[in-house]
DNA sequence: CGATCTTACGGGATTCGTAAACATA
DNA sequence: TATGTTTACGAATCCCGTAAGATCG
């Protein structure tokens, strides 16, 4: 037995673009010689590629003399498959190198929401610049609906406070901030050689709500009972408002000092204290690869941590 | 120069329908080996295919290890095409080879009525016994308008009377066939021993319509003005129920005698008079071969002439 | 006889299947 | 380690382009 030989197809036989690509410029041309020369082969290799077609087919498809070509009714009725065909194939292919070479594409994303709004758009712009035709999708909440998102399939990558290596999902080291005192411009605590935890509580504080990242770090490093809490907001803008309006001081993450920094009447200072800092991790799905899109973005943020 | 390389193709890169194949049972298989294994093809010739259609594509489509097969972003983005692709391509390849095999297909013919009614019933009795789904178009026209339809392309063939062979169509002799006087049965004409022209002149006739091939041979014969002329009608089974009444007496082609044989009290008797038969001729274009369908049947009444 | 499709043919690329190597759970 | 994919490789096949042949107008 010839066990080398290639076996019979399975359902249809082997019909390739190129066959179709010249079925439809032969049967739009009405001649060998112009429409091999418009696929750019020899006309007998041309012709050859017709009779594989027609061979294929079952059918004579052409009726051709020296002088004339011309379908014949079952090329006719080919045709009017064909056409469409060759033209969604090439859509196809066409789309699909687009998703390739990122001309097109989606990325999405679930980040904090103070990275989303100090250190994302810059990165996004340079982002969109290379790559206009992705779609981006950015959600910006907090670190537990970041990591949710992803284990959903919602979001491709995130950036988040928790380590989570689970066989689902893998998580890698990203960056990592620490945090910064605010308090009103000229503000004693401001002056101290050497700022401790304890050195906070008699002031009226500002608190983060109890599931962001920051209050929980906080809450590790100075007890919460022992200080003067004298509001819990959602927001770092929020926080940002009242320092400003000298109800009182706060902690943030580095990350989002540029709410502070351009703030009149306010200031900051880096607080050095043990234990007091984020780590921040890339987080995707492991079981599977990132789209080229989430490739690019993922290579560009690696490039560019805070 | 090496110029027997393979120049590059001039739109997409060539995709066959073997890769789409193996594309599409991937994506439902998730297995190289069993996907392979519906394809008829050994594993790693399977896994080539794949390797080609990505590298045609520029993009990688599947997510592979050796525990776990996926669809990549990219591929699934080409999945939404090619599985409809593959179909389409399927079905246009089985309509082609339904026409081929004359499973479908669809024939027009144009003849004269007498035939229509007399020799084609059976004759198509049998081809559709042998062709059930090809479809059938009859027109039972006078030679003129049978010549026009093929002419005008809404008639594949035709059998007609006159020899016309133009630039446009070709006509080859088909049939011939002489004609009958037709009169109650009992009439004395029956019983000469030579029936001549001038014997009709003393009886009332049932003329066919000036333009019908039968009257234009039969006035070529007997001259129209020296005969009792009772009336003209359009139709042969006219010419039947005339007779059969007692009206008069009529002459007719011999294709149409069924109308008159199986009728009691009617009678025929063939006129072997010099110049009066008609020659029938099977008509065509030049310029188009026919039809797989159109060749069926003309096969098929080349053989069963009448 | 001139334009055009088909056949013939040699060389190189392609693709097959078997066997071995490689990778992951 | 066991299962499943990829690489390696020799052989058969396919496909190209050139050249010669056939055919119709």
């Amino acid at each position: 037995m010839n066990s080398s030989a290639p076996l019979t197809a399975p359902i249809s036989a082997a019909i390739s673009s190129r066959q179709l690509q010249a079925f439809v410029a032969l049967a739009r041309l009405r001649s060998f010689t112009r429409a091999a020369a418009e696929c750019h082969l020899s006309q007998p290799a041309f012709s050859a590629l017709i009779q594989g077609l027609e061979q294929a087919a079952g059918a004579r498809l052409f009726e051709r003399s020296t002088r004339h070509v011309a379908l014949t009714v079952e090329g006719e009725v080919f045709e009017r498959s064909a056409a469409p065909l060759l033209a969604q194939l090439q859509q196809a292919l066409a789309e699909l190198r687009d998703h390739a070479t990122l001309r097109r594409g989606k990325v999405s994303l679930a980040l904090l929401p103070s990275l989303a709004a100090g250190w994302l758009p810059g990165l996004l712009q340079r982002f969109r610049a290379d790559y206009p035709g992705v779609e981006l999708q950015v959600a910006d909440v907090l670190s537990e609906p970041c990591v949710a998102r992803v284990r959903e399939g919602q979001a491709d990558l995130a950036i988040a406070t928790v380590r989570v290596d689970t066989p689902e999902l893998r998580a890698e080291p990203f960056s990592s901030d620490r945090f910064h005192l605010v308090c009103p411009a000229g503000h004693d605590l401001l002056e101290r050689p050497r700022l401790m935890p304890r050195d906070l509580l008699p002031h009226p504080f500002i608190h983060l709500a109890r599931h962001s990242s920051v209050r929980q770090l906080l809450d590790a490093a100075v007890h919460p009972l022992q200080m003067r809490t004298l509001m819990e907001v959602e927001q770092l803008a929020t926080v940002m408002g009242m320092v400003r309006a000298g109800l009182g001081l706060s902690v943030v993450p580095g990350f989002s000092l540029f709410h502070f920094n351009t703030q009149p009447g306010l200031a900051t200072r880096e607080l050095r204290w043990k234990g007091l800092h984020r780590q921040l991790f890339l987080i995707r799905r492991r079981d599977r690869e990132l789209s080229t899109a989430a490739r690019a973005l993922y290579e560009l943020m690696l490039a560019n941590r805070p």
